[in-house]
DNA sequence: ATCCGGGACT
DNA sequence: AGTCCCGGAT
C-alpha cells in the first residue's frame, strides 16, 4: 500500500478509535459535571416544551447567552405559544427581534411557527429528522431540540462543540472543509451517551441527553473557551488529547479566511414635522424586512434626490462603519429637514420605496437594524442639537 | 480602533 | 462558497 494512502486511512480511523475509546467516560463525566456545575437557571431551561426550547435555540444561533437574555422573556411574553407567534405579523416579529441581528432567523422563525400550526396541528414533530425539515432549523438546532425535549440520542455540533471535540480528540484537520465537517458529525454522534447511560438517568430531574447537550454548551462557554482553557477544572481533562499534550489552544484548526470587501452606503435621513421617514427593506438581503432610512449606493444618487426635494437644510453627519461577515459597510448619513409641505410631496424615487413618516411615538416599535436605531436614538438624546432649528 | 466568534440557507 | 449581524474582547 502506498505510504500516502496508508497515512490517510490510518489518520482517519485514528479519531474514530479515540472516540470509541473515550466515549463512555467522556459522556458520563460531562453529564455529572453539568448536573453540579452547569447552568440550570436560564429562562429556557427546566422545560421540555419544544416551543420554548426551539425559540431559545434559534435566538442562541450566532448570539451570546447574555444578549438572548434581553430578548427571550419579552418575546415569550408577547408570543406565549406557537399559535400566537404564527398569528402575528412579520412586522411584529421583526420589531421584537430588532437588534438581535441575522434577521433571516426571525423570518424563518415566523414561517416555522406557521408550518407547525398548519402542518402539525401546533405540535412540534418529535424527531430530529422531521425537525430539520422546518424553516431555520438545521442539523445542530434539530439535535438540540430532539435531545432536550425528546431524549433522542443525537449530538449537537455548533461552534462551541467543535472546539470541545477537536480539543478532546486532538483533531487537527482543517474544520472548514466539508470532509472534516462530515467526520466531526460522525465523531460527535459516537461520543453521545449510550443507552445504558440514558437509562441510568431516566428518572433524574435532568435526563442524560439533556445534561449532556447542555454540558457541551456550558463547557464550551466556560472552561473551554477559544483563547482560554481551564483544564484544571475540566471534567474531561483526563481523556482530552489536547490537554495531554498541552496544546489546547491549537484547536480547532480553521483556515478559511473571510476577506471582507469595502462598500459605501449613503443614508438619507429625512425629518419633518411628521417625524422621520423610514422604508421597509427588500424581503431578502441585508436587513431584509426591517425599516431603515433609504440607503443609496452613490453620493450622486442621494444628491439628486435631495435636489429634487428643494431641501434647504442638509446636514452631513459623521460616517461610521457597519461590519457584516462579508463586508465593511461605510455608511454616511445626511440629515435633511423638510417642511410639512415638502414632506407630503416626496419625489417618485422615494415614493417607490413604500416608506412612511413615523412619529417619535411610532418608530421605536419598528423592526430597525441596530445602527439605524442608534442613529435615531442619538438624535433624540437630550443633549442632541440635531433637531434644533 | 480592530478583531473575534458564532448556524442556516442558497 | 458566499450571504446574512451584533456584542464583547483586545
Amino acid at each position: 500500500m502506498p505510504a500516502a494512502k496508508k497515512n490517510t486511512v490510518a489518520g482517519s480511523a485514528c479519531f474514530a478509535d479515540t472516540a470509541a475509546k473515550i466515549t463512555s467516560r467522556f459522556a458520563s463525566s460531562l453529564v455529572m459535571w453539568q448536573q453540579v456545575h452547569g447552568r440550570h437557571d436560564l429562562p429556557w431551561q427546566q422545560t421540555r416544551d419544544p416551543y420554548r426550547v426551539w425559540l431559545s435555540e434559534i435566538m442562541l444561533q450566532q448570539t451570546q447567552v447574555s444578549t438572548v437574555l434581553n430578548y427571550y422573556p419579552r418575546f415569550l411574553a408577547l408570543f406565549p405559544d406557537v399559535q400566537a407567534l404564527a398569528a402575528a405579523s412579520q412586522d411584529e416579529v421583526l420589531s421584537l427581534w430588532s437588534g438581535l441581528g441575522y434577521y433571516s432567523r426571525a423570518r424563518n422563525l415566523h414561517r416555522c411557527a406557521q408550518v407547525v400550526v398548519q402542518e402539525y396541528g401546533g405540535e412540534f414533530p418529535a424527531q430530529m429528522a422531521l425537525l430539520m425539515e422546518l424553516p431555520g432549523i438545521g442539523r445542530s438546532t434539530a439535535a438540540a431540540i430532539a435531545a432536550f425535549c425528546f431524549d433522542e440520542r443525537v449530538s449537537i455540533l455548533d461552534g462551541n462543540v467543535k472546539r470541545v471535540l477537536t480539543r478532546t480528540l486532538g483533531y487537527g484537520e482543517d474544520i472548514s472543509t466539508t470532509a472534516a465537517d462530515r467526520e466531526l458529525w460522525t465523531l460527535a454522534q459516537m461520543l453521545a451517551p449510550k443507552p445504558a447511560l440514558v437509562r441510568k438517568y431516566q428518572n433524574a430531574s435532568m435526563t442524560a441527553m439533556a445534561s449532556y447537550t447542555q454540558g457541551l454548551m456550558d463547557l464550551g462557554a466556560s472552561l473551554c473557551q477559544p483563547r482560554r482553557a481551564q483544564c484544571d477544572l475540566c471534567p474531561v481533562a483526563q481523556v482530552c488529547r489536547a490537554h495531554q499534550s498541552g496544546t489546547e489552544l491549537a484547536y480547532p484548526v480553521k483556515t478559511r479566511k473571510v476577506k471582507r470587501s469595502v462598500h459605501s452606503g449613503y443614508l438619507l435621513w429625512l425629518v419633518s414635522p411628521l417625524g422621520v421617514w423610514l422604508a421597509p427593506r427588500p424581503a431578502k438581503g441585508i436587513w431584509g424586512g426591517l425599516y431603515s432610512m433609504p440607503v443609496f449606493e452613490s453620493v450622486q444618487q442621494r444628491t439628486d434626490v435631495v435636489y429634487a426635494m428643494n431641501a434647504e437644510q442638509v446636514t452631513e453627519l459623521p460616517a461610521f462603519k457597519h461590519v457584516l461577515t462579508h463586508m465593511d459597510w461605510m455608511l454616511q448619513p445626511a440629515m435633511v429637514k423638510l417642511s410639512r409641505r415638502q414632506a407630503l410631496n416626496l419625489p417618485t424615487v422615494l415614493q417607490e420605496l413604500q416608506g412612511n413618516w413615523f412619529s417619535l411615538q411610532e418608530w421605536p416599535a419598528l423592526g430597525l437594524p441596530a445602527p439605524v436605531r442608534r442613529l435615531l436614538e442619538m438624535a433624540q438624546a437630550p443633549q442632541s442639537d440635531l433637531f434644533a432649528p
